[in-house]
DNA sequence: CGTATTATTGACCACTTTCAAAGTGAGTGG
DNA sequence: CCACTCACTTTGAAAGTGGTCAATAATACG
């Protein structure tokens, strides 16, 4: 890990596995998210791009050597890390707490509300946009199988929470309801 | 919240709560750990103590100004929240991949691997040491119930994985085999 | 002692997983 | 242009893990 680096377009995905091949997602990489680790050699997590990426790469020596004379830059990077360590507890909230549906709903109202940020729109009343994320991406960020993704993301359909056309686009006819199926007391507010 | 602070002697927690009072906890705070957030007015977890405790604490806003004026400070933080993340990483991947028992037993090595750093001795062979949490904490912990972390307390003791004397005190014969059952390949290396 | 808290154990049930089969859709090459 | 293939997804049936509810046991504390 000769590299730390910024995303600049397209999708990667951190995850962690066990020996026997079950694979756990423990970050999503979307642009301006920083990758690596200053003061270490090697990487704890595998990297992997989902779509085509372009990262903006630096040294990592060199990198750590303009941290020391720029103290803004460790400044910087320690908000953008209390945020991820706030997002990874959200996580774990969701991990070790919420059923296959509220885990799917949170995921749903996650990606939407990422999608109205970059919008510049308010997260409210219906909203349309595309999964980033296969079945399989998806289970393995929820903590699930893919064949219960499946089965859920047929449920909310069926249940009128979300409507699709095709695999990966999927219009919420009423964002309130998406959020109260995600079953967080708190509106959110945290980012991926 | 007024003040960061920094963990002299005792234990606290740090959980979040869904509306329903499903609780998971999202950190162990053990001597020499951080708590509190720079640049942040609102407290985003419950914290509470588990024993008595005792910790330095700073009032956030002269602590805000000693971190701009001390670049150090920012970058000594930088490193603990890196810590942490990698620490709620690993957890991440316990709630969502692992099963009932060996989330039992990676809890179990943790604890026995923290308790070997203090006595400054490796973690191997036959150790012997006390639990800091009760059953509904490790239940919280692990993304389990209270009953469920009993049933497997005491199958890994009908196993010989573990002995026990009373509830807290605990022994483990050989700390490879408790490894084994805790699923982790690489053999741990993160720390609570 | 008696009471409250914490822990154990059992029976039953629900949810998620596992295993298996079939469906969908995009891209390729004949 | 169409059939074929491959990757992804959906759906079903059966099994299993962990959860729920409830009773009992152990321990601490006044």
């Amino acid at each position: 890990m000769d590299f730390v680096a910024s995303v600049v377009t397209g999708i990667a995905t951190l995850t962690q596995t066990l020996e026997d091949g079950r694979t756990q997602m423990v970050g999503l990489l979307l642009p301006s998210d920083f990758v690596g680790r200053p003061g270490r050699e090697f990487a704890a997590y595998n990297v992997t791009a989902t779509t085509d990426i372009l990262m903006c790469c630096f040294r990592r020596k060199p990198f750590e050597e303009m941290m020391e004379r720029t103290p803004h830059i460790a400044q910087r990077l320690l908000q953008m890390t209390l945020d991820e360590l706030d997002a990874a507890r959200e996580w774990m909230l969701l991990l070790g707490r919420k059923t296959a549906r509220e885990k799917i709903a949170s995921l749903l109202s996650i990606v939407a509300r990422r999608d109205a940020s970059i919008k510049l729109r308010h997260p409210q009343g219906r909203m349309t946009f595309d999964l980033p994320l296969t079945r399989e991406a998806m289970a393995d960020y929820l903590g699930l199988t893919l064949e219960t993704v499946s089965r859920q993301m047929s449920a909310l359909k069926r249940d009128g929470v979300i409507e699709l056309e095709g695999k990966r686009h999927v219009t919420v006819p009423d964002m309130d309801r998406l959020l109260l199926e995600a079953g967080d007391d708190n509106d959110g507010g945290f980012l991926v």
